[in-house]
DNA sequence: TTCATGATAATTGTCGACAATAAAAGGAAT
DNA sequence: ATTCCTTTTATTGTCGACAATTATCATGAA
């Protein structure tokens, strides 16, 4: 019930110290302080935070998990690098979960849920109003809206798949493609649409609105992604030839 | 890709002692041999397996992020239970990550993948002769079945959640609830047809039958817990009443 | 008898040090 | 000059011990 969207912010204090490194650590991954691809080495953590090896090694354990770090054995952890064809996996992996997620939120939202799911909508309009291309918080918010309805769907094993797992890559690749102002107005209608459907009960259209959304939003990434391939000559994440 | 079916077997040598004592673990939850909700302790465990209790704690953290334990600050880990609530759970999750792989197989699977395919359904149809009611092998083989349409993904990311999280918590639960002899006929039926559905390269029908299927075996587990709680006078697992 | 309270015991969290492995640097031979 | 091998160095893996927290149990009062 403590996981709160930002992570560090709705908790007050974190019992064990592999805990709030852990935290920090995360943090500092999705927000990009800490560079993808970077090596990372036990010493100059534990010192940089003062810690001992062996809550850090803890907190490694459960990054590792979390895919926002890659280990191997004998050789070291770096942070993880989210290559576009990665990207558009976890794409897929969202467009299954969360139309799923969809589909059992229309089910079994109950009325306060719902009520608190329009305020968010309200609360992006507003924020529309003021910033129309700026869209960071919108962004997050946008974020927001689908952790809801997730934690609609009542599926504690859903809940943490998407949320403890695949949100926090989601951001990690937010910062990290500096993808902002991806299609504003389009997501906010069907935003709308999705809520009318959970409203309604009606499982099925929710089910598939939500995956119409998700994956417009692949396919907005995928022509950016072509775009930006075509203007510049660089060649970056797109390899991996086999499979 | 060294992520073998029955754990141990396809792993030679592992190189750390955590990695083992880990799969040692896993392998000991899985078949029942530490009992679902189970304290673990960590003395307990490091003086049985003979080692300190540095790489356990790994080991057990580990566990954890599979959903095999579960972990309390300050007071310890017990093996997972899984409530009938949860199973149900992990059904839905299945549902929506393996329709979404049988899709994405049908797309990408290439002939010598379908071949093996094909020679996993042979197989079971061979055992299916032997032994027809005796339908443990041929559960493990309906998990090699899923197993290599997941990969047929050719999304890592898909694999990974369903591979090495989802997958052990369903075996676990075949030894936990002993359910075998679950509809071994139609399932067989069900799973030649999501093969012809991936040879014809139709993505659409592939998803759409590999949904049925799991969704059939869904129901398939309400009505025999229905059944067996009709006929026994026990409440076993049906508790946590507010969502 | 039951409940609260304090002391005891056990387990978890944390730390520093040693051993094993892999990467890096340096030198010798072709 | 390049390649291969040896030595060195740094990082990871493992261990045992101490501190902090929690659970247990005994004791006493209502």
């Amino acid at each position: 019930m403590n996981n709160a969207l930002s992570g560090t912010a709705a908790t007050p204090e974190v019992r064990t110290l592999a805990e709030r490194v852990f935290q920090q650590l995360q943090d500092a991954i999705v927000r990009g302080e800490l560079a993808p691809g970077s090596k990372i080495t036990e010493p100059g953590l534990s010192q940089a935070y003062g810690i001992s090896r062996g809550p850090l090694r803890e907190a490694m354990r459960r990054l590792e998990a979390h895919r926002l770090i890659e280990r191997v054995p004998h050789v070291g952890a770096r942070v993880v690098k989210l290559s576009i064809k990665e990207l558009l996996e976890l794409f897929d992996v969202r467009e299954a979960l969360e139309s799923m997620a969809a589909r059992l939120a229309a089910e079994h939202m109950n009325a306060e849920e719902i009520a608190g799911l329009r305020e968010v909508l309200a609360v992006h309009e507003r924020q529309s109003d003021l910033r129309r291309g700026e869209a960071y918080y919108q962004r997050e918010g946008d974020l927001d809206f689908h952790y809801r309805i997730v934690q609609g769907s009542h599926n504690r094993m859903l809940m943490g798949l998407l949320c403890d797992d695949l949100y926090y890559l989601v951001r990690m690749y937010r910062t990290q493609f500096s993808a902002s102002g991806t299609r504003p107005q389009r997501a906010f209608v069907e935003h709308h649409r999705i809520v009318d459907a959970i409203e309604a009960g009606d499982a099925e259209l929710a089910e598939l609105l939500m995956r119409r959304h998700v994956s417009a939003s692949r396919e907005n990434v995928v022509d950016r992604y072509a775009a930006a391939l075509n203007q510049e000559g660089e060649t970056s994440t797109l390899d991996t030839p086999g499979s």
